[in-house]
DNA sequence: AGCACGCCGACT
DNA sequence: GTCGGCGTGCTC
C-alpha cells in the first residue's frame, strides 16, 4: 500500500515547480490516484494539488511530511496519462507543471482555500489549566455540535470556560457566542456579521479561544477575476491621498491610478502596469481606500435544443479512399496522423462523422477540434444530429456550471465524443480512438497564454499514448504540416498526406477576379471600391442575389489621428495607436485597457481637423450606403457581436435574406455556407502581407483561399473579387486559381531561403522590464549566457552550415511591440534544427538569470513555436 | 503566490 | 523608542 503522495501544489512559480511529498492518511489510502486532486497544507496555508504519484516511502526526513488534508473528488480529474502530458508538456513548452495541470480541467475545479473560523476541540493549555477541571466534551471542528448552554450557575466545565470567557469585551463574548452556535463559520461570513469586528477575531484567535481551518472550495463560477477600485472620492479621496507617509508612496501612486482610472480594474493589470506587488494593494483595501473583487467575467448560457438526425451520406470516391485509408489505423489500433487536404466543400466533415461513427464502434471515443471562431450551433446542429446525446460541447461561451457539467459527462464515460476548441485536446476520455483537428492551420490552436502550447503537437502526443488516429484537415494546410507530410524525414511528426480535389456536388470553384487598385487610382478612382466591384455588387442587387464582403482588420484598426499634424493618439503605457469607441466616445488600448477621452482639438497643435477613423467595417458600410442607396447590409465585426447570441443571430438575419451584403472580417471567411451567396469581395485582400512577420503570406494566402470558398456553394455559380495593391504577389496570385501547391512550392523556397520554419524550429524570447537601461542590460546579459551555455553544450553553431544540427542565438533586439503595459520589451529567438534539447537551454539560461537577479520587475517570457512574433 | 521574518526610516 | 513599509526566503 502506498503511503506517501507526491504533490504538485497549485502555486504558480518557477521553484515551488516540483512534487512535494505527503502522507496519505490510511482512510484515504484506498481512494487517493494519480491524477486526484486533494488540499494540502503548504506553509502555513492550505492549497489545491494534483497527486502526480504514489511511494511506499519517502527520502525525506518524516517529521516534516505532513498528511493530505482532504480529497476533493470522488473521481480524480486527471488520469495518469493526463498527468504524464502534463510532465510533457512543462519540458517542452517551459512552463511550470501546474500551469499546464490546470489547462487541463474546468475552471470550476480550481480550488482555492476558504477559512473557517470554528472553536477549538479543546481548550488552549494555558486556559486549560486555569480552568481546573478537563476538556469540554465535544465533537470534531467540523461537527456541528458546539452548541452552547449557558450555564446560569456557573459551575461545571461550561460554566468555568464561560467564568473565563466573561472576562472579553462584550463584542468578543458576542462573537464567540455566535461562532460556537454556528459552527464553523466561514471568516467572511463573520466580516460580513461583525463588519467592525476584524480585530476582536484577531484578538481571540491569538488567545486560542477560536481557531482557524482552511478548506479547499470548489469556483462554481466560470472564471472570476480579482478587481481593485479606489473606494474613496471627492474629498476624502484628497484627505487619503494626503495621509500617505513618505514610505508609503507606492500605496499612495496605487490610490492615484485608481482614482484616475475611475472604474474598477483588473488587480493584475494593476499591478503589471504600476510595477507594485499585492501586498501594497491589500494593505491599501485594508485601509478602507479601495476595494477588492472577485467579479465573474461572463457568463453565457447555451440554449437546448432539438436536433435533426442525420444518416452518412454515400462517399464519394475520393472520400471513399481517404476513409478506407484512416478506417485502416483506426482498426489496427495503433497510432498514425493523416493530414487530409481537401478543398473547401470537398467534404472533409463527412469523412470526419463517419470515421467518428467507427470509433465509437470500437467502443473508443473521439475528440473534434475546431476553431472557437467556427464552432457555430450550425456545426454543433451537425455532429448533434448524427451522434445525438453522445456528444459533449465544450464552447468556451458555456458558464462555469455548464462546462463543468459537459466535462463531468466525458469524464464520466456518459459520452463518446467531445467537440470543442483548443482546450478540448484535454478532454478526460480514458480510451481514446480519434482525434480530428479541423482546419488545422489555424493560428488559434497555439494558446498565446502560459502554457503556450499548440493543440495540434498535444493531439499526436496523446494519440501516441492511446494508440489513437490523428487526421489533421484543411484545404490550406499549415506549411509545418505539409512539409512533414511530404518529406517524411521528420521522426516525430510525420502524417501521411491524403488529398481530396474535388466537391462532391459537382459544384465547381468559382471564377476570382484580381483587381489592380493602383490602376483604379491612376484612373482616377480613389473610392475603395474597385469599379469591376461596384459593379458586381450592383449585380447582385438587381439579381436580388446576395454578396460576401471580407475586409481583413489588421492594418485597417481604428485610431484617432489630427488632419493638420498627422498626430496620432496613441497609448502612453504602451506606445501603439489607441482605438477610437464610437459608444463611450473615448480611445482605448487595446493592449493594456488604458482609456481616455477623445480629445476634440488636436492635443498636438490644437486644430479641430482631428478625425476619429471607425473600423474599417464601420467605413466599408458608410461608403456602400453612399454608393448604394438603400442597400441593406449587416455588418459583423468586433463591434457588433460582443453581445451573447448577436454573431448567430446575424447570421441567421443573411441566411433569411435580410440583407443585401454581408459585411465582415475574420469571421465571415469560416465556414459559412449560404445558397444564395454569389459575389465574394476581399476588399484590400494584401493588408496583412506587409506586416513583419514571416507568415504574412501563407496567412493571406489561407484567409483569401477561405473567403473564396464561400461563394457559388450550390446551384447559382459564384465569382470573386480580390482588390490588392499587389497583384502580383504570388500569395494572392496563387490563391486567385485555388492553386495550393504552386503557393506550397514558392513559399517553402522563401523559406529556406530565410532559414525560417518548417526548416527550422524557433523559440522567442521576450525580456521585459519597467527601465530600459536595466532591460537592455539583462537582455544583452541573458543573450550572452544563451550563448555561452550554448558553446558549453556544443551545439552553437550557424545554420547556414549544411550540419544536420545546428542552432542560432538572434538578438536581443526590441520587440515589434517594444512597450506594453508600461513594460519595455526585448526578445531574442533562437532558431536551430536536429536533435537540440534547445527548450531546455533556454530555460536553464532564464531560470538563472531571474534566481541570479532579485529584481521582481524583471520578466522573461519564453514561447517555443511562436505564431505570433510580436 | 502568500506569508513570516527582519531591517530600516519616520513619527510621538 | 515603536510603527509599519518593503526586501528575502521558504513552503513536503
Amino acid at each position: 500500500m502506498y503511503t506517501i503522495a507526491k504533490v504538485i501544489v497549485d502555486v504558480p512559480s518557477r521553484d515551488t515547480d516540483r512534487p512535494f511529498d505527503y502522507r496519505i492518511p490510511p482512510e484515504m489510502a484506498c481512494w487517493i490516484e494519480v491524477g486526484s486532486r486533494v488540499g494540502v497544507p503548504f506553509g502555513r496555508r492550505t492549497l489545491q494539488g494534483f497527486v502526480v504519484g504514489l511511494e511506499k516511502q519517502s527520502d525525506m526526513d518524516p517529521a516534516r511530511i505532513k498528511p493530505i488534508q482532504e480529497l476533493l473528488d470522488h473521481l480524480p480529474p486527471l488520469s495518469p496519462d493526463l498527468v504524464e502530458l502534463a510532465g510533457w508538456m512543462s519540458r517542452k513548452y517551459a512552463c511550470t507543471t501546474i500551469a499546464a495541470l490546470q489547462v487541463m480541467i474546468p475552471s470550476a475545479l480550481k480550488g482555492k482555500a476558504e477559512r473557517y473560523i470554528s472553536v477549538p476541540d479543546s481548550l488552549p493549555g494555558h486556559l486549560e489549566a486555569a480552568a481546573g477541571a478537563g476538556v469540554p466534551a465535544s465533537g470534531k471542528a467540523n461537527s456541528p455540535d458546539l452548541s452552547y448552554p449557558v450555564d446560569e450557575s456557573g459551575r461545571g466545565e461550561q460554566g468555568e470556560l464561560f467564568a473565563l470567557t466573561a472576562a472579553l469585551p462584550p463584542e468578543a463574548r458576542l462573537i464567540l457566542e455566535f461562532v460556537r452556535n454556528a459552527g464553523p463559520v466561514p471568516l467572511s461570513q463573520l466580516g460580513k456579521r461583525y463588519p467592525e469586528e476584524g480585530e476582536s477575531v484577531k484578538a481571540l484567535l491569538s488567545q486560542g479561544l477560536l481557531v482557524e481551518t482552511q478548506q479547499i472550495k470548489d469556483q462554481m463560477r466560470r472564471k472570476t477575476v480579482k478587481t481593485v477600485a479606489a473606494a474613496v472620492s471627492g474629498e476624502a479621496a484628497e484627505a487619503a491621498l494626503a495621509s500617505f507617509t513618505a514610505q508609503a508612496r507606492r500605496q499612495k501612486e496605487v490610490l492615484e491610478f485608481l482614482l484616475e482610472v475611475g472604474i474598477p480594474i483588473s488587480q493584475q493589470e494593476l499591478l503589471s502596469t504600476l510595477g507594485v506587488t499585492a501586498g501594497t494593494v491589500k494593505k491599501l483595501a485594508e485601509k478602507g481606500y479601495a476595494v477588492i473583487e472577485d467579479v465573474e467575467v461572463y457568463r453565457d448560457p447555451y440554449a437546448d435544443r432539438r436536433f435533426k438526425p442525420t444518416a452518412p451520406l454515400e462517399l464519394t470516391e475520393e472520400q471513399s479512399y481517404v476513409f478506407a485509408k484512416i478506417n485502416g489505423a483506426l482498426q489496427a489500433r495503433v497510432h498514425d496522423t493523416f493530414l487530409l487536404h481537401g478543398v473547401t466543400g470537398s467534404g472533409k466533415t463527412e469523412v470526419y462523422l463517419q470515421t467518428i461513427e467507427r470509433c465509437i464502434a470500437q467502443d473508443r471515443q473521439a475528440i473534434v477540434l475546431v476553431p472557437e471562431i467556427s464552432l457555430t450551433p450550425q456545426m454543433v446542429e451537425r455532429f448533434k444530429g448524427r451522434f445525438g446525446n453522445k456528444v459533449a460541447i465544450l464552447h468556451s461561451r458555456l458558464s462555469g456550471g455548464e462546462r463543468y457539467d459537459e466535462w463531468r459527462k466525458i469524464r464520466e464515460g456518459k459520452v463518446q465524443v467531445a467537440i470543442g476548441a483548443r482546450s478540448a485536446v484535454f478532454a478526460p476520455f480514458e480510451r481514446l480512438g480519434l482525434i480530428v483537428m479541423d482546419e488545422e492551420h489555424e493560428t488559434s490552436y497555439k494558446q498565446e497564454e502560459t502554457p503556450k502550447y499548440h493543440a495540434r503537437d498535444v493531439a499526436v502526443r496523446r494519440a501516441q499514448q492511446h494508440g489513437a488516429v490523428v487526421i489533421l484537415g484543411s484545404a490550406t494546410p499549415s506549411l509545418e504540416s505539409y512539409h512533414a507530410a511530404r518529406s517524411q524525414s521528420d521522426d516525430e511528426f510525420a502524417p501521411m498526406l491524403l488529398e481530396m480535389r474535388n466537391r462532391p456536388l459537382g459544384s465547381s470553384l468559382p471564377k476570382v477576379n484580381i483587381v489592380d487598385m493602383r490602376e483604379e487610382l491612376k484612373e482616377g478612382n480613389r473610392s475603395m471600391f474597385s469599379r469591376p466591384l461596384h459593379q458586381a455588387i450592383a449585380d447582385r442587387l438587381e439579381r436580388k442575389e446576395q454578396s460576401v464582403l471580407f475586409l481583413n482588420r489588421r492594418g485597417f484598426s481604428t485610431f484617432v489621428m489630427c488632419r493638420s499634424c498627422g498626430y496620432v493618439a496613441s497609448c502612453p503605457d504602451c506606445d501603439i495607436s489607441l482605438t477610437y469607441h464610437e459608444k463611450s466616445n473615448n480611445m482605448r488600448c487595446h493592449y493594456c485597457g488604458h482609456a481616455e477621452p477623445a480629445p476634440s482639438t488636436c492635443p498636438e497643435c490644437g486644430s479641430e481637423h482631428i478625425r476619429y477613423f471607425g473600423t474599417g467595417t464601420q467605413r466599408v458600410e458608410g461608403e456602400l450606403a453612399k454608393l448604394f442607396p438603400g442597400i441593406r447590409v449587416i455588418r459583423m465585426d468586433v463591434d457588433t457581436t460582443t453581445e451573447k447570441g448577436s454573431h448567430e443571430r446575424l447570421l441567421q438575419a443573411f441566411r433569411e435574406q435580410k440583407g443585401d451584403v454581408l459585411l465582415g472580417t475574420q469571421m465571415v471567411a469560416k465556414g459559412l455556407d449560404f445558397p444564395n451567396v454569389t459575389l465574394v469581395g476581399a476588399i484590400a485582400a494584401d493588408s496583412a502581407l506587409n506586416l513583419p512577420d514571416f507568415r504574412a503570406a501563407e496567412k493571406t494566402f489561407q484567409l483569401l483561399t477561405q473567403v473564396a470558398g464561400r461563394a457559388g456553394r450550390h446551384q447559382l455559380p459564384g465569382e470573386v473579387f480580390i482588390q490588392s495593391y499587389m497583384p502580383e504577389h504570388y500569395s494572392i496570385v496563387h490563391a486567385s486559381r485555388h492553386d495550393y501547391l504552386s503557393f506550397v512550392r514558392e513559399e517553402l523556397q522563401h523559406r529556406r531561403g530565410l532559414g525560417y520554419p518548417p526548416y527550422c524550429r524557433l523559440i522567442l524570447i521576450t525580456l521585459s522590464h519597467e527601465h530600459m537601461p536595466v532591460l537592455v542590460r539583462m537582455a544583452e546579459n541573458f543573450a550572452a549566457e544563451l550563448r555561452g551555455n550554448a558553446v558549453k553544450k556544443g551545439i552553437f553553431g550557424s545554420l547556414d552550415r549544411l550540419s544536420a544540427e545546428a542552432l542560432d542565438i538572434l538578438g536581443p533586439i526590441a520587440s515589434p511591440m517594444p512597450r506594453l503595459k508600461k513594460r519595455y520589451r526585448f526578445q531574442c529567438m533562437v532558431k536551430y534544427r536536429g536533435d537540440i534539447d534547445a527548450v531546455e537551454l533556454v530555460r536553464q539560461t532564464a531560470d538563472g538569470l531571474l534566481g541570479g537577479t532579485k529584481d521582481p520587475l524583471f520578466q522573461i517570457s519564453i514561447d517555443v513555436d511562436p505564431q505570433m512574433l510580436m
